[in-house]
DNA sequence: CGGTATCCAGGATGATACTG
DNA sequence: CAGTATCATCCTGGATACCG
């Protein structure tokens, strides 16, 4: 999706941005998470597990992921037409580094709530 | 920044999701890599490291840091002012991530070399 | 020095309709 | 079923000017 423009003027010296960047985009890791879970997805199943993603946005998400040689794109020519997403071999690399920062953002969520509960008892006094 | 818009219909049942929320920004991993390196850093010290960042992405970015308690700011009431920046105690934790993503990336580069090459070799056939 | 306020452009995403 | 095409909207980030 624009790829020359996407190597304009960016910082990405730092290796940091550029796995980010194959991993951001608004349903991105939810759709690795899906394929790494399930293996084998078909279009529509997809979008099952991911409700309110559009149709539009699944498409795009899946062709960049395609690109970058994550993700695997089957075609089955027949009849009401059958295509199945999984993970690359080395599309699966990205599992560790999804893990992480699952483990990372689920002890964010406690983090931010103690924070909260320590600010609200100190605007009580 | 627009906090309550932010929270609108999120897929962020997904720690992913959360956790990607606190490093992404065009900015913000360089930010976070540079504190987590060089320790404590002034705002235009910060900036020299960041050329081609732009004094309002820095401060928002810095704040939105802030808010998250990944980044502490001391200000020294002299004048000229003096402010200082420094990931906290909770935000070093975002290290390891950091490094998991960093060498990601950096084999991802790699990777996309060979697939280049690969594809200009088959072309030429 | 370390910001804030305003305005604006471009890209990312959404909504909807259509198709082999 | 698995898309594509088109148009609308929203949001991020950039440019610029000003401030204590």
């Amino acid at each position: 999706m624009n790829l020359d423009k996407k190597k304009q003027k960016k910082p990405d010296q730092c290796k940091v941005v550029v796995a980010l960047d194959s991993i951001v985009g608004k349903w991105k890791p939810l759709i690795i998470q899906h394929l790494l879970i399930d293996g084998t997805l078909r279009f529509n199943e997809l979008r099952r597990r991911i409700p309110d993603i559009t149709q539009r946005m699944l498409t795009l998400h899946l062709r960049e992921l395609e690109e970058q040689d994550l993700v695997e794109r089957v075609v089955y020519p027949q009849v009401p037409p059958k295509v199945e997403y999984s993970m690359t071999e080395y599309g699966k690399t990205l599992e560790p580094v999804m893990d992480v920062m699952h483990e990372w953002g689920a002890a964010h969520v406690e983090h931010m709530k103690e924070i909260d509960e320590q600010n609200k008892k100190l605007s009580q006094n």
